[in-house]
Parts: structure tokens; C-alpha cells; sequence
RNA sequence: GGCGGCGUAGCCGAGUGGCCCAGGCAGAGGUCUGCAAAACCUUUUACGACGGUUCGAUUCCGUCCGCCGCCUCCA
């Protein structure tokens, strides 16, 4: 089994992956608080653990994934209070919406996908610990959390308690002890969901629930914890904070894998701001490959700064993509259609080693997917040129064909082979009914003609090009008009 | 104020102490073609500034300039 090095933000360095167990991976990424749709930023994430994911899977590992959704919070409660719905409804709408995103963006489900609706029992029991042991206590029906019970807080996330005292907002008439402290358990307000607690009726902070959730699916010291670079601190801070002061072991998660946010026109996205593109937005205009390959083209710890034309771009990259897997799906070295929905893909590769050495040595440093994406295009030219010829060599065209599928396994941006889907039955007899006349036409050099039916198929969306082996069709996948 | 990141050819974006290369998009020329498209080939004096280390730095160190993120909810 390949060593897997990559940034393991608790050590600042470059590590290469030892698994808690061998041959298996546990990992936790932080998923969504469920009160609004999912924009590109969340998109972002989810591809890149997505990868993450599929890589480990392709090199063998036996893969545990876990992703959460935070299903009560403050948003939450607003967006229910404004629109008058309790608010379970609102989570369980944009739980659907964040499903259905996902889907389209080829991400394989988690194999766990808790609500923390769903643990409070586990989260009253480590909050209950945690006052036993005194790392907590209660004013007024709220838990805190002290956070100077804890040495170690902020090593993750590299700062000192007595450094950010110096900026803190700390704000007044609170019940904390500490500006730091932060709430394990809120008291009931009026109207708001909750739940019974020995500290009376209230809902859970936010941070609790993923230690919990943690510790409940995968035991302390399970392998991977991700998410976006924007929950270092303080989310993942504390969340290391109760889970090992509770359990009173260390560490919660070995390997921390953080992802670069994304930023719109220069700008932070964020919702708060309304500077954002939605996931559902996006899809509407540009296929999934395209986000998917422009998350793939940047380092996922790098920022990525969205763009019309970055997406663009992306898109036409994806039709390159597309039209190499079209031609070998027609050279008769069927090419299966993208597995992106597939989870489980080992296997022994004996296509083109060295393209996909170099994709394996790419993903294996820090899962550097921008070398794994020209590896890929390498293959594409490497096929291209082989079809050129006037009797391709069927064999190497075969073994580009599966190195190109192997690779798209996990990245997920060759756009299923055309002809296949949708469309009608008919659709192939009326086009060579077209394509005959239009060869009459030709032979009679009457290109008046052959032009008009070629111009009248590119008015709805079909493509017609004369090559030497002949002419060919196809559809064009989706207009790329500029946002 | 504290912590962290980034600055690479027209654009996006990898990477490396010297040797021959990322990759994508765009542009130019060529092959093919009635034309076009696709594909392939060739091509466009890249490494923010200034010092230092070194036989040699875009790559290591320092300073500076510029941009950005986190420190409050946030993927």
C-alpha cells in the first residue's frame, strides 16, 4: 500500500499517512449548517474530500467517511421564525437541496451522514463528563466551556489564549468567565426547539456536536478530520478541546486536513455578505466536470478565486475531455462512462504506467490534483494522437482508454461518452438521413447546400465536422454563455 | 495587535538549487480540409523588489513592497 504524504495542519508539516488501523482510513470532514443552500465554497469542500476520499479508496484503503449536518443553530432558527415553519422543516429542506447538489456534483455520499438533532444523548453525556470533571460550568441554564482548563488550546490553529486576549471582542454582560470560554449548551428561549437536559430544557452549541459525533462513529484518535480552513479556530480548536478533555485521551483526530476557501472576483465568499455563487446557480449554467476540474486545477489549500471565465475555461477543457472519450467510445475501445458515483475502485492498472505513476506520485504529495489533472490531459493527447492514425493501434488506444477511466475515478471530470443518453431513439437515423444528403450535396459540390444543413444543425445545438475517416456528429453539451 | 497564506509567461495554475518538460485556456504559424470544426505539430525572452548563502537561486535565508485569509457565525 502507497505511502500518502500530505499537510497535517496540527504539525504544520508535510506527514506521511500512517493509518490507525491498517489499510484503513476514518475520516470526519465538517459538513454544512443547514440553513441556506449550498454555495460554491461549500461545493469546494466537498469535491476536495470527495477526491480525497476516492483516492484512498483507488489506492486500496478501506474507507470510513463521515460528514455531519448542523440541523439547529441560530440561522436556522431565524430562517424558520421569518418564514414561519418550524424549524426542522428549513433543515430538512436544505438538507434535500444540499443532497441533490451533491449528487449532481458527483460526490459519493458519506457513509455516515449524522444530524445532530439526532446525538443530543451523546452530547448531554460529554457535556455532563465534562462538568463532572470541571471543565465546564453553568450560569443560568447555559454550559460553558473553560477554556484555560486546557493547556494545550490552540495548537492547532497556532495561537496563544494570552495573544488573542489582546484582540478579543470581548463582549459585555456575558455569563463567560472568559471571553474564550465558548457554550456547550444553551438555555431554551421562548419558541425555540429543545430538548430536556439535567440543566434544564435547551439545545446544543455548535461545537459540541461534531466531538461527539466524532468520537460516537469513529473512537478517539480516528485518522482524518477536515474541513474549510475558515473552522481551524475556532471550531476545530474546541472541538479538540472537549473531546479530549472528556475522554481524557489524546489526540481526537491524528491528521487535520484543511481546504482553501474560495473567493469570488477577489473577494471572500460568504453568504453573509451576499457575495456568493449557489451551488444550483452554478449547475444551471456549467456541467459538474467543470466545477469539479476547476476545483481539481487549484492546490486544494490555495485560495481559489471564482470567475465567468475561470469557469469558462473549465468548460472548455471539459469539452476536450469529452470529445477524446467520445472518439474512443466510437473506436470501439469503450471507455465506461464516468464512475464518479462509484465508491469502491481498486484496482491493478496496467494501462499507462507512466501516466499513471505520475498521477498516483502527484496525489500521494499532499494530494496535489493539479499534477493528477495534467496526467490525465497527457493521456487525452497520448489518445488523440493514436486515433489520428489511419489504423490506431487498438491495444495502446485500449490502455489509454482505461488509464484515462482509472484516473477520472477519482477526479470525476470526463463527461459521460454522448450518443449514449437522452435524446431519442430516432435521433441517430435522422441524422444520417441528414448526413446522406448533405454527401450528395458534397459530391455534387454543392457546398451552398452542404453548408446550409451544416449551419441550420449548429442552430439547434449539433455539430457536424468532415474528417478523413469520414463525417461525424455530435451534440454540443451546453452553452457556455458568460455570467 | 496576534496567527497564517499568496505574488510564476496574455490569463488560470503546478513545480524545481543547475540539466529537456508541468497542465489548462487564449493568441500565432503549420498539417488535414471545398470551407469550417476537431485533432496533431510548432510557437509566444515566466518566476514581485532588494540584499545574502552558494561554483550556481525562480527554488534556501533576510528585509521590503503588494494582495488575501483567520482571530465573531462561516466550507
Amino acid at each position: 500500500m502507497p505511502v500518502v504524504q500530505f499537510f497535517n495542519t496540527l504539525s504544520r508539516e508535510i506527514e506521511g499517512f500512517v493509518p490507525r488501523q491498517e489499510g484503513r482510513v476514518a475520516m470526519y470532514v465538517c459538513g454544512s449548517t443547514v440553513y441556506a443552500p449550498p454555495h460554491l465554497g461549500h461545493a469546494r469542500m466537498a469535491v476536495v474530500f470527495d477526491m480525497i476520499r476516492k483516492y484512498f479508496e483507488f489506492a486500496g484503503y478501506d474507507v470510513t467517511f463521515v460528514s455531519n449536518f448542523t440541523d439547529v443553530d441560530d440561522k436556522i432558527i431565524a430562517r424558520a421564525q421569518e418564514q414561519g415553519i418550524p424549524a426542522a422543516a428549513v433543515a430538512e429542506k436544505n438538507i434535500t437541496i444540499w443532497e441533490e447538489n451533491m449528487r449532481r456534483l458527483g460526490v459519493a455520499l458519506p457513509d455516515i451522514a449524522p444530524k445532530a438533532t439526532a446525538h443530543i444523548p451523546e452530547m448531554l453525556e460529554m457535556i455532563r463528563v465534562l462538568i463532572e470533571k470541571e471543565y465546564a460550568y453553568i450560569v443560568d441554564g447555559d454550559v460553558y466551556f473553560r477554556v484555560d482548563a486546557i493547556p494545550s488550546y490552540g495548537r492547532l490553529s497556532g495561537q496563544k489564549l494570552e495573544d488573542l486576549q489582546v484582540g478579543a471582542r470581548v463582549l459585555p454582560g456575558e455569563k463567560k468567565k472568559s471571553p474564550f470560554d465558548f457554550v456547550l449548551w444553551k438555555a431554551a428561549k421562548p419558541g425555540e426547539p429543545s430538548w430536556d437536559s439535567p440543566w434544564g430544557a435547551g439545545r446544543p452549541g455548535w461545537h459540541i456536536e461534531c466531538s461527539a459525533m466524532g468520537v460516537h462513529y469513529l473512537g478517539m484518535g480516528f485518522d482524518i478530520h477536515g474541513g474549510g480552513s475558515d473552522l481551524i479556530f475556532p471550531h476545530h480548536e474546541n472541538e479538540i478541546a472537549q473531546a479530549e478533555a472528556c475522554m481524557q485521551s489524546e489526540p481526537f483526530a491524528r491528521y487535520w486536513v484543511h481546504n482553501g476557501l474560495v473567493k469570488l472576483d477577489g473577494e471572500k465568499m460568504a453568504k453573509s455578505t451576499g457575495n456568493f455563487v449557489s451551488v444550483s446557480e452554478l449547475l444551471q449554467e456549467h456541467t459538474s466536470q467543470a466545477v469539479r476540474l476547476l476545483v481539481a486545477q487549484t492546490h486544494y489549500r490555495k485560495a481559489l478565486d471564482f470567475s465567468s471565465s475561470l469557469i469558462a475555461e473549465a468548460e472548455t477543457a471539459v469539452e476536450r475531455l469529452g470529445l477524446c472519450r467520445d472518439r474512443l467510445v466510437a473506436a470501439g475501445v469503450g471507455m465506461p462512462a464516468s464512475a464518479i458515483q462509484e465508491t469502491s475502485l481498486y484496482e491493478e492498472v496496467s494501462a499507462d504506467e507512466k501516466a499513471m505513476s505520475a498521477f498516483r506520485a502527484a496525489m500521494e504529495n499532499d494530494f496535489a490534483t493539479p499534477g493528477a489533472v495534467a496526467a490525465l490531459f497527457e493521456l487525452v493527447k497520448r489518445a488523440n494522437t493514436l486515433l489520428e492514425a489511419q489504423d490506431p493501434d487498438l491495444e495502446a488506444l485500449a490502455g489509454a482508454a482505461r488509464a484515462i477511466s482509472e484516473i477520472d475515478r477519482v477526479l470525476g471530470v470526463v463527461p459521460p461518452a454522448k450518443h449514449s443518453e437522452g435524446d431519442t431513439a430516432l435521433l441517430p437515423e435522422l441524422m444520417q438521413l441528414l448526413l446522406d444528403v448533405r454527401e450528395q450535396a458534397r459530391a455534387q459540390r454543392d457546398f451552398d447546400l452542404s453548408d446550409l444543413i451544416r449551419d441550420r444543425l449548429d442552430e439547434v445545438g449539433i455539430i457536424v465536422e468532415d474528417t478523413p475517416q469520414g463525417t461525424r456528429w455530435r451534440a454540443r453539451r451546453r452553452q457556455t454563455p458568460g455570467l
